[in-house]
DNA sequence: AAACTGTAATAATGAATTTATAATTTGGAC
DNA sequence: GTCCAAATTATAAATTCATTATTACAGTTT
């Protein structure tokens, strides 16, 4: 039986998504405050947290993100304020999914539902890209299953040309994705990165190749 | 067949008692008093063990608590004044269960059973990840049956690894999740620690290097 | 005294970058 | 179309730089 733990100030909202969970077959617990939920999650690892955003004591946000300091259970987010989302979205807290109040359980639950699948369809949960599969937790690229040892950069620059197959990236651009600091370094270094990937993609698929030298330009990706 | 330490210094009684319990199957030592308990204990392991609450030379209540600090052997305490006992409840020595005199030696063996029964029907009851079964309450890790000898930090360091298989922890992260406290740790420190649980971990199974170095970010368990 | 933890120093390893050289592409001249 | 020179890219080797592993030791705790 799945264990949820709710972390929801609201009380009478609490109680109707903990009859709805109920009554779906997931076990629940309920927190009116964050201040011990760290702990508990330590000990008790739920399987997913329904996270709200607003708590009397501590931080929704700092919350998420020291949860996933040490585990990667999955978690919604529950807010109160649509214009919210978007931001934090952006803040990568590495929050699972989001919901807004006010809100119907029966959707709390699907998304609950679905949600779990997610992350237990493939203990993995990377992002697909065709054969691909990036995974940002674990710093690893699957291609076909087998994964790829790539270096950090080698990681970054992949992960780049997944995101945008087809496009077109001269060498500035690749620098600027791949290099966060303003790092200042030659051309040829983007050469010889994209040799040593090609490199390890032929040996994980010989008949593919994915990256496309376009002359004067730069490089693209090709699915 | 289950051996009981008797720790008591009335002879007479501490005789009746082992009388009734070799008849009822049970091998039987006997201490008259506290002094070299902890580390017969520490060598001989008995199932079970009686605690009388007064003794000559040490202390009963720190007995039982220092016991308590390497080992979850049941123990079962004896003391002379009804009134006591449920402040030692209250105390939470960590004994299974109390006995007042004058008792019944029948009495005493069906209690000896009884607790006999609990710990073992939940004992062992470390959370299994793979090879690895860990134990908070005896804070050890067994990989494969055999003991690791870990010391704490190691001891956290590893179920962490072990909670999130596959995850490559940075440095920030594992430091966060070993000390709750935020006592501000250098990196290095994680190197150290890592390396000595690698080489406990390559005493226990050197045909399998669980701990993985990732180059520019940290470290990741593959189980 | 023994065990544990944290730090610092040094050695070893691995990745990123540069350099040098070879191979390829392009476009113009014949 | 072929040839060549210039420009561009590919590759390998060498170098620099960053990170990690290991050792030794000191401060604490038990």
């Amino acid at each position: 039986m799945k264990h949820v733990l709710i972390v929801e100030d609201e009380k009478k909202l609490a109680d109707v998504l903990i009859a709805y969970l109920n009554q779906n077959q997931f076990k629940v617990t309920h927190f009116e405050s964050g201040s011990d939920v760290v702990d508990w999650v330590k000990s008790n690892q739920p399987n997913i947290i329904l996270l709200d955003l607003m708590l009397p004591d501590v931080n929704g946000k700092d919350l998420c993100k020291e949860i996933r300091q040490f585990s990667m259970v999955p978690i919604i987010m529950v807010t109160a304020m649509i214009d919210e989302i978007d931001r934090l979205i952006g803040l990568e807290l590495g929050a699972d999914d989001y919901v807004c109040k006010p809100f119907s359980p029966k959707e709390v639950v699907a998304r609950v539902k679905a949600v779990l699948r997610r992350s237990e369809g493939g203990l993995n949960h990377g992002e697909m890209y065709d054969a691909f599969e990036v995974n940002d937790k674990t710093y690893s690229i699957k291609l076909h299953q087998d994964r790829l040892d790539l270096t950090p950069v080698e990681f970054r620059l992949l992960k780049m040309f997944l995101q945008s197959p087809g496009r077109v990236f001269n060498r500035d651009q690749i620098l600027n994705n791949i290099f966060e600091d303003g790092r200042i370094v030659l051309d040829r270094t983007v050469d010889t990165h994209v040799k040593n990937l090609r490199h390890k993609l032929r040996n994980a698929s010989p008949e593919h190749d994915y990256i496309r030298s376009v002359y004067g330009i730069g490089y693209s990706f090709e699915l």
